[in-house]
RNA sequence: CGGGGCGUAGCGUAGUGGCUAGCGCGCCUGCUUUGGGAGCAGGAGACCGUGGGUUCGAAUCCCUCCGCCCCGACCA
């Protein structure tokens, strides 16, 4: 039984001054979490409490699902991460440490090395697989700009799980496994959730989806159809696109379009000196970029942007994509800012890409590379010939969903789980092999998984809890039952802790308010505040041999007899 | 890394050159109170982030550094 009246806890009246989000303001002034530093944070009795009962779920459906736990230490030697050359690719996100001989370590941020190494040392043949094992442990990142209290830190608990498979029919069915585990996790966390594509397979990527919590306050914004269901990342969205059915142009035409540097003024020329109609839609625009150091253009119709982390996710290959600066084009004198077309692309020899809406047959207005020059029946196709499609357009709530076509919503969400196809990269670059039936040696194919063990400490408490305080789903309270004891009279408050001892005795956990100094308005509102589901009030009405019993998420309150309370407990 | 804001007691804050740094919450003592963050009285608690400078005098003005928060970039 926890009592108030020693309980390492004391709630805050105010808001804290850092915090800007409801998870982390009511986690602090709940007494669950103090910051020690930026993104760092500790875990008092209550919040601890809470914190252990999501890990245990997790670690139950793990367990469930056949998955073997093990542990890494989270101070770790460079030389494995030197071998898939993460030393250096991590950049400055390592918490990085020197021992007193001078070498160097690190405090992982992540362990596909050291579970690859660990499957390396103990197994050899394809008759040990499949195999999945996880840890929970602690992560640390030196994250450039830690938010959000614990929803983004520096150090955070982490459940990541790998899975082992000889051949790619194997990981997928790791890869289902996991996904049926997660569904299970998270449903027994009370989460509200989305499975979110977040990788386009169609493009050749590895297969990859998140659990993203819906929340308004989530720093991911991802794609959502309410008519079907489809959810995906913005970089996964597929374009799904007819073919061109409009009417074939006349020949190309040049126009005299000066000062017309932007769609807007473009348009409006056109409309004052080509006949009206014109609209933004109808004009091409050319996106220069630099694709690892070499020019790229890139076509969308002029009534939308290029997304430039979306178009890079979809260019396999590309590492540094940017857009064209004031020097790119004084470098590229035959590209002139703002009258760019496709027309000449070869010629100039500038690889030309196209979003998908930029149909074979259709024809655009667009520029003639040329200053105050512009082109009209500019026909893809016939006037310029796409060499790659490529997603490449801001995707906008509107647009048409790829499965059902309806409107899609753009919505904000936090990342509660990843699953992701590895493949054999990990694998290659530690040489974990296995032989197979016919003794030849076979690199295995890997998956790996994600949960936010923390993380979801945080999500719950951002997605259940109301103006007064948090409200948390039964199996993750830090109890079950929370008995207020109001008054002065000894009488009530040995009533309210038998009645604990009982209600403790049927297997409940109880925290008890025997605190005897603070009036019944101040216990009222740190029960609110804490958030355990069910309140039992000992108080006035015990002279009836009655209690109150309260539902703290719905607020129903109702006077049951004391010696029944205990059998209304779920 | 770019932009913005901030740093005063455990928490929230007032204090723009001049007396001993003020208030609320919380904490301690006593009395009264006890079903919605009680009242009265007394008390403890602050290197005003750090270092330097200007000044007769600095929490206050200037500079350095450090730390924190937000937006963006970046990132699972």
């Amino acid at each position: 039984m926890l009592r108030m009246s020693t309980l390492l806890l004391r709630t805050l009246r105010d808001d804290p001054a850092d915090a800007e989000v409801a998870s982390h303001k009511l986690l602090v002034r709940a007494g669950f979490i103090r910051r020690v530093a930026a993104g760092i944070y500790s875990w008092l009795p209550l919040g601890y409490r809470t914190y252990r009962k999501i890990e245990k779920i997790v670690r139950e459906e793990m367990d469930k699902a056949g998955f073997q736990e093990v542990n890494f230490p989270a101070l770790l030697p460079k030389e494995p991460y030197d071998a898939t050359n993460r030393w250096t690719e991590y950049g400055p996100d390592i918490f990085r440490l020197k021992d007193r001989k001078q070498n160097d370590y690190l405090l992982g941020p992540t362990h596909e090395e050291m579970f690859t190494l660990m499957v390396k040392g103990e197994f050899s043949s394809y008759k040990d697989l499949p195999l999945s094992i996880y840890q929970i442990q602690t992560k640390y990142r030196d994250e450039p700009r830690p938010r959000s209290g614990i929803i983004r830190g520096r150090e955070f608990v982490m459940k990541d799980s790998y899975s082992f498979d000889i051949d790619d029919a194997g990981l997928e069915a790791s890869y289902q496994r996991h996904r049926a585990a997660y569904i299970k996790t998270f449903d027994r966390l009370g989460i509200k959730y989305n499975i979110v594509s977040a990788m386009s397979g169609a493009m050749g990527g590895s297969k990859s989806e998140e659990f993203l919590a819906p929340c308004p306050t989530g720093e991911d914004t991802y794609v959502l159809c309410k008519a079907c269901g489809y959810a995906a990342n913005v970089e996964a969205v597929v374009t799904n696109v007819k073919p061109y059915s409009g009417t074939s142009a006349p020949a190309l035409e040049i126009l005299n379009t000066p000062n017309t540097p932007t769609i807007d003024s473009l348009v409006e020329i056109l409309n004052k000196n080509y006949g009206g109609g014109f609209t933004a839609a109808d004009t091409l625009k050319n996106v220069l970029l630099m694709a690892d150091g070499k020019p790229i253009s890139v076509l969308v119709p002029g009534d939308r942007e290029v997304d430039v982390k979306r178009l890079g996710a979809n260019l396999s290959g590309v590492k540094d994509l940017r857009l064209f600066e004031d020097e790119d084009f004084a470098k590229h004198p035959n590209l002139v800012k703002g009258y760019v077309g496709p027309q000449d692309a070869k010629k100039f020899g500038i690889k030309l890409l196209a979003d998908p809406r930029i149909t074979k047959g259709s024809h655009w207005v667009t520029g003639a590379n040329k200053k105050d020059t512009h082109a009209r029946f500019v026909t893809c196709g016939r006037d310029f010939e796409v060499e790659q499609y490529v997603e490449a357009v801001e995707i906008k709530a509107g647009d048409a969903c790829p499965t059902c076509d309806k409107p899609v919503v753009i919505d904000r969400a936090i990342e509660i789980g990843h699953i992701f196809q590895l493949g054999r990269k990990y694998a290659k670059a530690l040489d974990l092999t296995v032989l197979d039936k016919n003794g030849a040696a076979q690199v295995v194919t890997m998956g790996s998984y994600g949960i936010g063990v923390s993380r979801a400490v945080a999500v719950i408490a951002e997605q259940s809890h109301d103006e007064i305080g948090l409200c948390w789903p039964a199996e993750v309270a830090p109890a079950d039952v929370h008995i207020v004891a109001t008054g002065k009279e000894d009488s009530i408050f040995e009533a309210a802790e038998k009645l604990a001892n009982e209600i403790e005795a049927k297997g409940f956990e109880v925290l008890f308010d025997d605190r005897r100094d603070p009036s019944a308005g101040v216990k009222f509102k740190d029960a609110e505040l804490i958030g355990i589901p069910k309140i039992i009030i000992v108080g006035k009405a015990l002279a009836n041999g009655k209690v109150e019993l309260r539902d703290r998420k719905s607020g129903a309150k109702e006077e049951v007899d004391l010696n029944k309370v205990v059998s209304l407990l779920k």
